[in-house]
DNA sequence: TCCATTATAAAACAATCATTTTAAAATAAG
DNA sequence: CTTATTTTAAAATGATTGTTTTATAATGGA
């Protein structure tokens, strides 16, 4: 076989999932993934494919990358409330000029229930959120002894769903733009609601 | 003054609307706009100007006929935990095909927090949404007889700003495709939580 | 009626979009 | 070294973008 890539195909994922995460699939250019990951178009195509194929693996990056690699340091630790709270407070770690957002949220809201199937990262994505979510939450019962079925474990039926939803709206928050000291204060209210024994 | 518009404002802006919530800004084109309002790009620029001013003009009419709406509908009404509740749950009001999603999340999301500034609407709609929670809160600890300052007020200190972000979240989860019987239960769930006495 | 002013529709516009083609440079295998 | 195969960069392509221009139709005020 002959000539070799000049690049780092990592190196580039990372560089394009920046963009996506900053202006969108739609406000995405070819020109802007050039200028971005420093490879002609033509490289661009011959490595991922088009622009869908690109945003793809971008996609699929993100999973395995960002959305993995929280799940597994925050929520398979111990003492799962306190990295519930840790998964949460990371979501502001950004520096402070510009936040760049979760690709999963701005992706199922920008591409909508009708196209978000065409992108089957999107819901991967979601899913292993959720199961992370579950898992800890599974494990915050156990440490507490409280037995299935109780009524205190009924608090918590839907509270692997009711984390997701709480998640994306924070995410929408940050992306919005709000201060993260409020922000800070928000998720230690919510988060120690659920997991504080009954206040 | 010669010759009158042959189109009806609000009509306009109400199909525009759907446009935009359903395809986002980028995602709309002033193509789709003619052959949603049935106006030619002639009289769309003549009467509202370029695609940014459309944009404003729907954000601003959105406002108007829908976010302050909801607010008095629900949150001024009483007593203020039904309205919180019935707020949340009119969120999945949709026709079962294709929900349309909130044009403030959806724009939010899309801008980021760099261009969302070029948009006042977007802001000026999270403050009218946070003030309607603020004060349906504050008459709901009114109807409590819970003191001021007291550890029962203490838990509902950033409550505005909880209901802004799980109103977000289940935003984006409906944007998403959720089915809505999850999304109900997940609703009745958190807001009762919130409103119900301690338990 | 006549005219000044506006709305409307269609064509025209340049810029930008994603993608393809072209041709030159590069390299692993023989 | 040769050569077949691939990467790469730049130019070219056609479609689509937002916007402007043009010409025609319409109407309130004089």
């Amino acid at each position: 076989m002959p000539r070799n890539a000049e690049f780092d195909n990592n190196m580039v994922l990372l560089s394009a999932m920046r963009e996506f995460r900053q202006h969108g699939y739609a406000g995405t250019t070819i020109k802007s993934l050039e200028h971005a990951t420093g490879l002609s178009s033509g490289s661009l195509y011959n490595s991922f494919g088009g622009k869908d194929a690109i945003f793809s693996s971008v996609l699929n990056h993100y999973n395995n990358v960002v959305v993995r690699q929280r799940v597994k340091e925050h929520l398979e630790s111990n003492p799962p409330e306190e990295g519930i709270l840790s998964l949460f407070l990371s979501l502001l770690d950004y520096s402070d000029d510009q936040p760049h957002g979760c690709l999963l949220t701005n992706s199922a809201v920008e591409f909508g229930p009708i196209n978000s199937g065409s992108q089957p990262g999107i819901k991967e994505g979601f899913e292993i959120l959720e199961k992370g979510f579950q898992t800890a939450i599974d494990r915050l019962l156990r440490g507490q002894n409280i037995l299935a079925g109780s009524q205190a474990a009924r608090l918590h039926t839907h509270s692997a769903a009711k984390l997701l939803a709480f998640y994306q709206g924070i995410l929408v928050l940050v992306r919005f733009g709000r201060p993260k000291e409020q922000l800070c204060t928000l998720i230690n209210d919510e988060i120690n609601q659920l997991t504080g024994t009954t206040t």
